[in-house]
RNA sequence: GGAACAGUACUCAAGUGGUGAAGAGGUAUCCCUGCUAAGGAUAUAGGUUGGGUAACUGGCGCGUGGGUUCGAGUCCCACCUGUUCCGCCA
């Protein structure tokens, strides 16, 4: 969400922006927002006076009461109700100017960073950076679910018939190793000076309401049949639901949080669940980073977060890129995002293992999340990135660490985690 | 899950339908005193959204949302949160 003041100041700024992501269709919504908001001013500025005539009448009656002045006071009441009847349609004008006026401003996307680069869509997202040999193996490599089964480490047909299709046992060593990877995730991001956080799973639907669309709820959340609760898709619905409506004071920020939760999907929509494995499940677990800072630090923490991620990941020897979001791919919400992806020598391609995002102050004015500064008040900036997302990262893991005989490397790092292994087999 | 009570400023707290939501503590600034203690004065109801070049000014705002009323912190309903008791429980 974009400052109204923007559109009120500049129109042909931000209809611009809507033409570098490709969205001609939305830029009569500048113009309409333009109108609406001229118009819900004009329904406020006549309803306040009615109001305030309405108000000053009131304390008359008070005091024509006291001096037992009926009359009159029955005499102003009349006047009152006229009052009434005029602001009766006013007020329903006035509500509906302006939750149309929201509703506009929702659709019109964020302005973008000037240096994401321009493109239609994501075939046109761009590689900043290799990390790492994407090596290939000097054998076949399986597709993943068969390496775990190879080390008992996953029943998917049992998940199936438990829960259904995009759920998953890991057993065993493979189990392990999951939880090794959360465990060192979290150590890995508390000693980067990040504090730690376990959050609420679920979350009532006003903050659902506040954190996504209609459309996105419908094809994500799962709701808890009964209660006002929702499951959350990732910690980051709840770690930002804690900062809404809020005005924070200067000096506390910036708050920066590493949190982990279990996270659920639905998965309804696009792609579904189609993919064989634990590439896209209903269930996973999380290792998130959320930061909220001061608007001129966002940028410097932007760089940070997603080079959290990919040193992660090469500490892990899984060889990785950044992949720079191109203007169209991009969210509405988000003025910058970087994906890190890992390799896969099976594909013999780069796939998605994180995602980094600069919201800058669109979800804060949103959410209501401000900050009470030495030169006043004003709308945090809002940022998040995955640290590490399995049971999807095991497939980078197990495939960049599979050995021919099909045992799997434990890197160094991971050792402490695992019993001191060095190899699951 | 059941019952009782509560929610007003940074904290405590008065306020059972009528002008401008008391008071105390705390905090800030100032005064007094050689210093300290004590004392005195002033400011502290946030916030938000309109109008106005501005000085200024209107609306909304007492946990949240509705309702009754000319008028609601105050009455009614629902919800949220907290405390205590009971029940259940890793």
């Amino acid at each position: 969400m974009i400052d109204i003041a923007l559109i009120r100041n500049n129109k042909e700024f931000v209809k611009e922006n809507i033409k570098r992501k490709f969205q001609d269709h939305k830029l009569p919504l500048v113009d309409k927002a333009y109108e609406l908001d001229i118009e819900a001013r004009k329904y406020i500025t006549k309803a306040s006076d009615l109001r305030g005539k309405k108000n000053a009448l009131s304390k008359q009656i008070g005091a024509l009461y006291a001096a037992k002045k009926v009359e009159e006071a029955n005499e102003i009441k009349k006047q009152i109700a006229l009052i009434d009847q005029e602001l009766l349609d006013l007020e329903v004008e006035e509500e509906n100017t302006k939750k149309a006026l929201k509703e506009i401003m929702m659709k019109i996307p964020n302005i973008i960073d000037e240096t994401v680069p321009i493109g239609k869509d994501d075939s046109q997202n761009v590689e900043i950076k290799k990390y790492g040999e994407p090596a290939l193996k000097p054998f076949e490599v399986p597709y993943h679910v068969e390496i775990m089964e190879k080390l008992h480490g996953i029943d998917l047909d049992s998940a199936r018939k438990v829960a259904g299709n995009g759920f998953y046992y890991l057993m065993g060593d493979i189990a392990r190793l999951h939880s090794a990877i959360i465990s060192y995730a979290r150590d890995f991001m508390i000693d980067r000076g990040f504090t730690y956080v376990v959050p609420p799973f679920m979350i009532r639907s006003d903050v659902v309401t506040g954190v996504m669309s209609f459309e996105e709820m419908d094809a994500m959340m799962y709701k808890i049949e009964n209660e006002d609760l929702y499951l959350i898709g990732t910690s980051e619905h709840s770690m930002i639901g804690k900062f809404i409506d809020t005005i924070l004071d200067e000096k506390d920020l910036p708050y920066v949080y590493t949190s982990y939760s279990p996270c659920f999907r639905k998965e309804k929509g696009a792609h579904g669940i189609e993919e064989r494995g634990v590439y896209r499940i209903h269930q996973f677990e999380k290792q998130e980073m959320i930061v909220v800072c001061k608007p001129e630090d966002s940028k410097m923490w932007f760089e940070k977060l997603y080079q959290n991620t990919v040193d992660l990941f090469r500490s892990l020897d899984i060889p990785v890129r950044t992949l720079e979001c191109c203007s169209g791919d991009l969210a509405d919400l988000k003025s910058k995002s970087i994906d890190v992806e890992a390799w896969s020598p099976r594909q013999q391609k780069y796939f998605e293992v994180g995602s980094c995002s600069n919201l800058t102050d669109a979800q804060a004015r949103r959410l209501g999340i401000r900050v009470n500064g030495e030169k006043g008040k004003y709308f945090a900036h809002t940022l998040n990135n995955t640290v590490v997302a399995p049971p999807r990262m095991l497939i980078a893991f197990l495939e960049n660490n599979l050995n021919e005989d099909g045992s799997v490397n434990i890197p160094m790092v991971l050792q402490p985690y695992m019993g001191n292994k060095t190899k699951i087999k």
